[in-house]
DNA sequence: CGGCATCCACATGGATACTG
DNA sequence: CAGTATCCATGTGGATGCCG
């Protein structure tokens, strides 16, 4: 690490009550957001099912606490696309695309040394 | 984003039960841990207490459990520098500095997106 | 199809007090 | 100084089943 990239990072969290850094762990630290986003950023916008799908493992309810969380964040939004055949659409904001690099970082760090995880 | 972001990224998470996104937001989803990785990224190793004042609003028993846990997954390593007074200095490991870019990308995105909470 | 209602389980974090 | 010991509150996630 460069001593400039350590002195524009100084500026973060310096004892202020509130951090950047805590807060987007707060919203990204929830188990499924970081991929769900993921799946709305290579797969585009789509339905709960086809989302459900794409994550794999996740549960409808837990898709569903998730979306309305990343809703209420402002990083996803739902529209109803048709009624008869009941229908909605779930896909990215302008704030939710905006994680992209945020996410590609944390993938490529998870690819490169978790790989054969040292997790236990 | 471009096209040639999203083929990257489509190469994560897809569909295997193991996902570097995931297994990442585990780690740096625990709500001190990205602050504690960045306090040592640019304040460089220190004991318990210059960390408990640093990160400030963390508790004795988080902290600790904390570097226990960053401890496990080889990104902290903790060294006892003296016993007479007895001292010890964490610092990251290799795998620690790494995540760098993650802490980075975390930080400026919550810097720009979050900066007026709109997270009610 | 796209959920919500329940109920439960567990991990994490916080407060307070004490120790080698 | 650098923790540990409790105890507790809560959030988050999981399983199952039903509904419009």
């Amino acid at each position: 690490m460069s001593e400039r990239t350590a002195d524009r990072l100084e500026v973060w969290c310096a004892g202020e009550d509130w951090c950047p850094i805590t807060s987007t762990a707060t919203i990204l630290g929830r188990k499924w957001h970081p991929v769900i986003i993921h799946r709305l950023l290579t797969q585009g916008p789509q339905g709960f099912n086809a989302l459900k799908d794409a994550v794999d493992g996740i549960s409808s309810k837990v898709l569903s606490d998730s979306l309305e969380d990343l809703e209420e964040h402002g990083l996803v939004e739902r529209e109803i696309v048709s009624e008869k055949p009941f229908r909605v659409e779930y896909s990215l904001t302008e704030r939710g695309r905006s994680l992209e690099p945020v996410i590609t970082a944390m993938a490529e760090w998870g690819q490169e040394y978790l790989t054969a995880p040292a997790d236990a």
